[in-house]
DNA sequence: TAAATCTTGACAAATCTAGTCGGGATTATA
DNA sequence: TATAATCCCGACTAGATTTGTCAAGATTTA
């Protein structure tokens, strides 16, 4: 299962992109960088996969920079995930349940129904739901939730 | 977040454990190893971190081995993934919500919420389940799903 | 032209994973 | 008691992965 600090300075960086998106403008990286206090050369990294994926739309030269190419309802956190780290998979074998000598292995099952619960849940989260939610309640904190024992 | 072999050799060889498991016998490490196709030593460093978590009981010598110190239906994935491997965490900030200068970052409520989802799946979901291939009782009542944020 | 931006490929430091290794302690059995 | 099988422990490491950096170029606006 693959969710590191790439994927989610990709969602940060596009929630930014979004909050500050009036119109068609262009936002450049600098202005992300900053706001975010993101290195600028690892957001070019990760725009890059963000563009082929048809997620971002760029501009050059001097008013250039980058904007979403759908409107945030319509861009989920899954696909935004996929493009910069590769499809999440928490299976060990990548789903072809050969993963203990040649058949799948006890726990097959548990981690491709981990996986679908996951990713249906990162699918079903566009990013103007998280800007929602980030605008009208409280979190309880994760510890709370984590059980041990 | 974090779900390695560490965790996925751990569960699977308690899945071992319980299937092989005859009233009150120990099983030994080598056993597990030639059936699983794990190395031993490996095993040896997991099964330390699974018997501090209370999860297994040991017997040394000859005769001796591992076995499960509750019933497979009383142990879940969660804490079994969490005692080798830590609890999981999503967000950046490890749950104190001060990941982007001192706030929470625009995403926190994201990853806090797929944290809640992942750790509810994985709680939920006793060794007994996963022998059994049982949905949880999470798949059957997905509406009770407690959500942070 | 100058400056600001995106675009690209290669490289590198730091961290983490997936183990290994050598020795020690305990216990059943002969 | 001797032996062998097992658990127990700490330290170490090679390789992979992550998290970036860097240099050079292309494009566009003013």
């Amino acid at each position: 299962m693959r969710l590191t600090t790439k994927g989610k300075y990709a969602v940060t960086a596009l929630l930014d992109l979004s909050l500050h998106q009036s119109g068609k403008e262009f936002t450049s990286l600098s202005k992300i960088a900053t706001r975010q206090d993101m290195p600028i050369s690892y957001l070019e990294q990760l725009f890059r996969n963000l563009r082929k994926a048809g997620i971002v739309e760029a501009a050059r030269g001097p008013t250039g920079g980058y904007r979403l190419s759908r409107h945030s309802s319509e861009i989920n956190v899954s696909e935004v995930v996929a493009s910069v780290e590769g499809a999440m998979d928490a299976t060990q074998c990548g789903g072809t349940a050969d993963c203990h000598a040649g058949t799948r292995c006890l726990a097959h099952n548990l981690w491709s129904e981990l996986n679908s619960q996951v990713d249906n849940f990162l699918i079903n989260k566009s990013l103007e739901d998280v800007i929602a939610n980030k605008r009208s309640s409280l979190d309880r904190k994760p510890k709370d939730l984590i059980v041990t024992g």
